[in-house]
DNA sequence: AATTAATTAAACAATTTTGTTAAACATTTT
DNA sequence: AAAATGTTTAACAAAATTGTTTAATTAATT
C-alpha cells in the first residue's frame, strides 16, 4: 500500500477542481475526475477518501486562492478610476489561473445557496459601501456625472469580466479559437473593459 | 390508470425547467423535480417516461422560447442605439420569464458543449457581424468614438444583462431583498444599463 | 538484484438514483 | 351511486455511482 505521492495527489486535485468547477458537486462524476487527472478510481479514493472529502479540498482551495489575491487590494486609499483598475486587474488575473471558477460559482450558489454564509469572508471589506464612497467623491470632484450605485457598478464589472468564461465554449467554437488566440482575445479585452467601464459612469 | 391532465403535466415540466436550469442534466434529481411539481414520482414518470425525455422537452422550451421572442428583433434597419437597447430591452424580456435561464446556459455549455452545432439557429442573424456594421456607421456619423467590436460590444451587453441573474441568490441574501424589491432592483438596472453601454462606446 | 513504494486492473459491495408495478384512495363525470 | 379518471403510497427492480479489496504490475531506491 502506497504512503504518499504529492504530485499525483496534485493531479487528482487539478482535475477535481475542474471537473467540481464545470458541472457542481451533484453533477461531478468521480469517475471523470479520475480520468482527467490519468489516475485509476481506486487511486483517486486512495489520496481522498471520499467524494465529499475531495470537494470540501477544491473549495477551500478555489476561495483560499480568491482571497489571497483580494488581500493585495484596496490597501491604500486610492481614487475611484485607479481602483476600478485594480479591481478589474485582480479579477482578470484571478480567473486567467482559474477560468472555471465562474461557472463554480454559478453551480454552488444553486446547489448550496445555505453556503453563501461561509462567503462572508469576501465582504469583509464591503465592496459595495468602499464604492459608493468612492462614487460620491468623485462626483464631487467632477471627474463622473453617473449616478450609479456602488452595489450595480461592481455588478456591471463582475459581469463584464466573468461572461466570456462562461461563455468560453461558445466564443472558442464560433471563431474556431485555440488556446492561444482566446488569451489575447482576453488579454485584449482587459483594457477594453477598463475604457468602457470609465466611459459607462461618465454621463 | 389515468390519461392526460394537461395541468399537472405543466406542474412538472415548470417545477423540470427550474430544476435543470439551476443544476444542469447530470446534476438534477428527478425526485426534487416531483417535489418541486407537488406530485409523486410515479406520476413524474407517467406524464415523461424518462429523465432524457423530459429534459428534451426543456431544452425545446427553453430556446423556443428565445427565438420566438429574438425574431421580433431586427427586422427593420434601426441604428446603432435602437439596436442596442431594442437587444438589451429582448434579453430583459425574456430573463423576466426565465431568470434561470443563464444558469442553464452555463450547465449546459460545460455539459454538452457539443449541443452548440445545434444553437447555431440562434446566430442565424450572426449578431456581431451586423453589430459590427452598425458600429461603423456610428462611427462615421460621429455618433460614437469607441473602436470596440460587435463581438466585445455583445459580450458586454450580455454580462450586464445577466450576472444578476446569475448572482441572485448572493445579491438577495446580502441586501434581504424579497422577490418585490428584486424585481423593482432589475428593472431600474435595464434603464441604467442602456446608459451605461451608450457612455461606454463614446471615446 | 532485492526491496520498497506507487499504481493498476478486476471484481465486488453499498448506496443512490431511476424507472416500474400494483393496490388503495380521491375526484370528477355520467 | 356507478364508472371512469387522476393520484398516491409502498414496494420493488434495474442501473448508475460510489467506495473497497485483493492480487498483479510497474517504477523507484537501496
Amino acid at each position: 500500500m502506497p504512503k504518499l505521492n504529492q504530485v499525483t495527489k496534485q493531479k487528482i486535485l487539478t482535475a477535481a477542481e475542474t471537473v467540481f468547477h464545470e458541472n457542481g458537486f451533484q453533477g461531478a462524476r468521480t469517475t471523470l475526475i479520475a480520468k482527467r487527472a490519468g489516475v485509476s478510481r481506486p487511486m483517486l479514493h486512495y489520496y481522498y477518501r471520499t467524494k465529499e472529502e475531495l470537494f470540501q479540498e477544491v473549495l477551500q482551495n478555489s476561495f483560499g486562492f480568491f482571497v489571497a489575491h483580494a488581500q493585495n487590494l484596496f490597501s491604500g486609499g486610492s481614487d475611484l478610476r485607479t481602483s476600478i483598475n485594480s479591481l478589474i486587474d485582480l479579477l482578470s488575473t484571478v480567473l486567467e489561473e482559474k477560468p472555471s471558477l465562474p461557472s463554480f460559482m454559478v453551480n454552488l450558489l444553486n446547489e448550496n445557496p445555505e453556503l453563501l454564509t461561509a462567503l462572508d469572508f469576501i465582504e469583509q471589506e464591503n465592496l459595495p459601501a468602499l464604492f459608493d464612497k468612492l462614487l460620491d467623491q468623485a462626483r464631487e470632484d467632477n471627474e463622473i456625472q453617473s449616478v450609479i450605485t456602488g452595489e450595480n457598478l461592481l455588478l456591471n464589472i463582475y459581469g463584464l469580466i466573468v461572461i466570456p468564461y462562461l461563455t468560453a465554449p461558445m466564443i472558442k467554437f464560433k471563431e474556431n479559437r485555440d488556446e492561444t488566440e482566446m488569451k489575447t482575445f482576453l488579454n485584449n479585452r482587459i483594457e477594453q473593459i477598463k475604457e468602457f467601464v470609465w466611459n459607462g459612469i461618465q454621463h
